[in-house]
RNA sequence: GGCCCCGUAGCUCAGCGGUUAGAGCGCGCGACUCAUAAUCGUUUGGUCCCCGGUUCGAAUCCGGGCGGGGCUACCA
């Protein structure tokens, strides 16, 4: 694995910009996080990133609450764009802008290529005839129409027909093209149930899409106005999924819309980013995104969150979780538990202590502090020796010896015969890993991480290196066979918690400021650029390595065993 | 109404035509003691939703049920 190997295409991840007046939930966390433990994996190994979120806000309704709260739409839109800021920020986000759509920068360019497409006639006037409910004041489908027998669905009154005046961008045109482009993947659609979904509705066949609003007397002057014709706004939904490309738009940032491209978002919007996207990208002349990934959605406690219901897990509530758990651990749960499949997955307290435990405390936690233990132990925190990482025969000596000192204490080995080949383990794992990031499967990513955790228990409770401690003194070769296979733990764990990294940045760093790896540019901080990509980082006893004289501290756990029994963290009530 | 997905161990899921159906977690037992009562080994546990069909052979393909869920273009 060299350097050579490296996917040299710049990357661009996004995820949807939130609508301003939601409070930041778990949905928006979750989606921006994917994004974020993608993004992280990407920059890890080797890959431009640029990484993006944001906040949606020329939505109708933003204008009304700030009326109601005595604030301007933009009074308004900035407190709640600010919550979402302060919310990924408390994530731990690494996104490398967060867009505003109320920004200039975003509409003037969005104007752009509304303009752009009205020029080429793939949008252009036309009446929309639809059912109106008048005391919702919007546009019914024909299908929710029809079943509730022309009227209203909340208020029972009769349902007007109207027509309006309105732009439409020609979507039909595109059918066959975005047929072609799903056929042979040029666009991915995931997971595969999505697609079939997706393949099923364009079967259908595709309409024109209305793109623009009316100006209604004594709307509120908030959002962005067909650039031909003042009397009508771009539909808030046309001009939100402008933003993927107004901010990369530039000199500096178009290589990566011209790289590889990743939407994500979840599943109740993917029509939007599957179909009406890349169909008005093509129109433009521009490349549709390469995948477009639709996630499913949280549930709490086996509950469907609701509005009704008032379960929605938010921000407050996660805090909570960060606080007793450590944030690294609610960014653990939520990467490896979540919905990323087409089924919903479930937050439950029960749940994420099992996980937590499991996967955190018990296996990575407690393999690094029992390595780290030994060497202070043994060694006196310095480690002692390198090594190949071979055992076992015919190539290493050190794993017979320490079958030697079991035996000499009438604790043979079941199977003597066992080696273990830590190099290769490893690259196994890294190529595992890679696979997994290339097919957005992070909890299988995350998996071949611990897997080479899960290793080192097997061989140190094979190996027992504390029974050959006890024999220093009386076995030939039992230091050096100690010091072989102390390092070879403590190396392989180090390039465990590199995998670690993009879930959990700041209890590696922590790890690597206790075992004194300088992975990061700034040791200090966890966000701070790697020294080399990954398959410089992960060699073994190279460059980067521990090396012979290294000082390892055991340092505190880094997640401590919690108890299941102890009750669910409650958020703080806030403001 | 139309289209689609799912139903496999207590839980989450993999397997999608071929030997005695798997993984992780949980549970039980054994071993070990460096470690956070952690770890390692191992057992238990399944009419693979039901009925019928195709096949030498079906969890896997086909038809029909039952149950759960999704999508169906103007709140975002």
């Amino acid at each position: 694995m060299g350097s050579d190997q490296t996917n040299q295409t710049p990357y661009y991840i996004t995820t949807p910009i939130y609508y301003v007046n939601d409070r930041p939930h778990i949905g928006h966390c979750y989606t921006t996080l994917i994004a974020d433990v993608a993004a992280r994996a990407q920059r890890l190994v080797g890959r431009d990133v640029f990484f993006l979120t944001g906040t949606d806000e020329h939505a109708e309704k933003v204008s009304k609450t700030a009326l109601e709260h005595d604030k301007t739409p933009m009074e308004w839109a900035t407190i709640n764009a600010e919550r979402f800021k302060d919310a990924f920020a408390f994530m731990n986000f690494s996104n490398d802008d967060f867009v505003r759509t109320t920004e200039d920068r975003h509409t003037t360019k969005a104007t752009q290529y509304i303009q752009q497409l009205l020029d080429q006639g793939d949008i252009e006037l036309g009446d929309y005839e639809g059912w109106y409910d008048p005391s919702q004041e919007e546009y019914l489908t024909e299908m929710v129409a029809k079943e509730s027998n022309y009227n209203s669905p909340v208020t029972g009154k009769p349902l007007e027909k109207r027509v309006e005046q309105n732009y439409f961008f020609r979507l039909d045109k595109y059918q066959s093209w975005l047929e072609d482009q799903f056929a042979d993947d040029t666009i991915t659609i995931l997971p595969g149930a999505r697609k079939n979904e997706v393949l099923g509705r364009l079967k259908q066949g595709l309409m024109k899409v209305p793109v623009s609003r009316q100006i209604k007397e004594g709307d509120p002057d908030w959002g962005i106005k067909m650039p031909c014709d003042d009397s009508h706004r771009i539909y808030v939904w046309i001009e939100a999924l402008c933003n993927y490309l107004t901010t990369v738009d530039n000199d500096q940032r178009t290589k990566y819309w011209e790289g590889e491209v990743t939407h994500l978002m979840a599943k109740d919007i993917l029509w939007f980013h599957a179909i009406i996207w890349p169909a008005m990208l093509h129109a433009m002349g521009k490349q549709p995104p390469k995948t477009v990934y639709a996630h499913a959605y949280w549930i709490a406690e086996g509950t469907k969150m609701s509005k009704s219901l008032g379960n929605f897990i938010e921000i407050d509530l996660l805090a909570a979780y960060a606080d007793k758990y450590s944030l690294d651990a609610v960014r653990w749960f939520l990467t490896t538990q979540g919905p990323l499949g087409a089924n919903d997955a479930d937050f439950a307290h029960a749940r994420f202590v099992e996980v937590y435990n499991a996967d955190l405390a018990n296996s990575i936690g407690n393999s690094m502090s029992r390595v780290g233990n030994m060497v202070a132990k043994y060694f006196e925190g310095t480690v002692p020796a390198t090594c190949n990482g071979e055992f076992g025969f015919p190539d290493g000596s050190s794993l017979q010896t320490a079958l030697k000192a079991l035996e000499s204490v009438g604790k043979p080995a079941d199977d003597p015969n066992r080696t273990f080949h830590f190099q290769e383990f490893i690259t196994k794992a890294t190529t595992d890993y890679h696979d997994a990031l290339e097919r957005m499967d992070l909890e299988s990513m995350l998996d071949s991480a611990r897997s080479i955790v899960r290793f080192v228990d097997e061989f140190i409770s094979y190996s027992a290196p504390f029974t050959l401690a006890k024999q220093l003194d009386t076995l030939d070769d039992a230091p050096h066979a100690l010091r072989s296979i102390l390092y070879s733990c403590a190396e392989a764990l180090r390039i465990a918690s590199l995998l670690l990294y993009p879930a959990m940045p700041q209890k590696m760093t922590e790890l690597w400021n206790a075992w004194n790896c300088e992975h990061l540019t700034d040791q200090s901080n966890p966000n701070s650029a790697f020294v080399a990509p990954l398959s410089e980082l992960a060699q073994w006893n190279s460059t980067h390595s521990i090396k012979q004289g290294q000082s390892i501290t055991k340092g505190d756990p880094l997640f401590m065993r919690a108890d299941a029994n102890e009750p669910a963290p409650v958020a703080e009530p806030t403001a």
